[in-house]
DNA sequence: GGGTGTTTGATATGGTGGATAACAATTATC
DNA sequence: GATAATTGTTATCCACCATATCAAACACCC
């Protein structure tokens, strides 16, 4: 598994972010001689199981939304774009937790792909109005065909109750822990 | 909050991790003449509430384990060396998901702090046989004490019967996803 | 209206984690 | 005993995160 698109990437784009393969390494499988390790306390770890579980999750979304070349960060960006136009460059980023200086280099990627695009605002011309493009819709609307199928993969596997609760408990530590 | 330790480390210690400080940033409050923005499918967007989540509980375990200097990734070192006594770097790095050629810095400064050894094999001399330290176990036995106080602050915040519930479906998604 | 301070996008830079290739030493295999 | 595989290691690259700083534009305020 782990769907190392290796021999991808060809002639590293002059400008362009590309989406990371995924991490490799064989998933030893406990041999006779060398019993799986114990865990210990880990498994009692909300944080470890946390990381754990959003790397895989990541590792599927990448999977799943591959013909698009997307990140879950680069889809969240079109997602807030196309919910709340008219927005600046700090306000995107501040809301999704990227510091306004990271972002720059993200809507570059993004606006190289013909998917957004700054318009300097007639009110504050320092700050750019930030529009998604028919194209960046278009994809966006791709995407979250693509995105559907792997959250349903989810809901198969934990079921649809329990990704309720999931979800709920989640919202609840991100917003007051 | 996000007790940035701004002003700490002073000397630019010549070898040692240093267990990073934490994001700042203002978390901005919806003014009146601009309010929060819409996440749209964003808040059923499973790995978007996962890696918040994941977050904050990171954010936190450095705060709660401030004290004794150990990221989440040393900690559960420590845990995996202190349950599987006489295994040796491969082992302990790929059940935690660590490549190989990572875990070696890793484990250079949990060594120069005096938590673990290297002790080549008898048998295989290739091999580390990794050993925690008395200092080793001591720091750990400190490290479960405050990490305790952290989980149990989540504990308060959701519940131990979600919070058990929690655990189960994140170890499911970490283990069948 | 002009100085002072603030905000916005941007750049530069450093730190940290993650990933791959390659290597010497050692061991396994045949 | 030659060949292949494994172990720890180094070097290197890329993605992500964080800070300081800057010019342009705006806000304020006397």
């Amino acid at each position: 598994m782990t769907v190392s698109k290796t021999a991808a990437a060809p002639a590293k784009a002059s400008r362009t972010r590309t989406p990371r393969p995924a991490r490799k390494q064989p998933p030893i499988q406990p041999t006779a001689e060398s019993p799986a390790l114990q865990l210990g306390e880990l498994s009692d770890l909300l944080g470890y199981s946390l990381k754990r579980a959003q790397l895989k999750v990541f590792e599927d979304f990448l999977h799943c939304v591959a013909p698009l070349q997307l990140t879950p960060a680069q889809f969240s960006v079109l997602i807030l774009l196309d919910r709340n136009p008219g927005r600046n460059q700090t306000e995107i980023a501040s809301t999704l937790g990227i510091l306004r200086p990271n972002f720059v280099a993200m809507l570059d990627g993004l606006e190289s792909r013909g998917l957004c695009t700054r318009m300097r605002s007639s009110n504050d011309r320092r700050s750019h109005v930030l529009v998604l493009t028919d194209k960046g819709r278009a994809v966006l609307a791709r995407a979250k065909k693509l995105v559907a199928r792997h959250e349903a993969r989810l809901n198969e596997l934990i079921g649809p109750d329990n990704r309720a609760a999931l979800l709920q408990m989640l919202a609840t530590i991100a917003r007051e822990f």
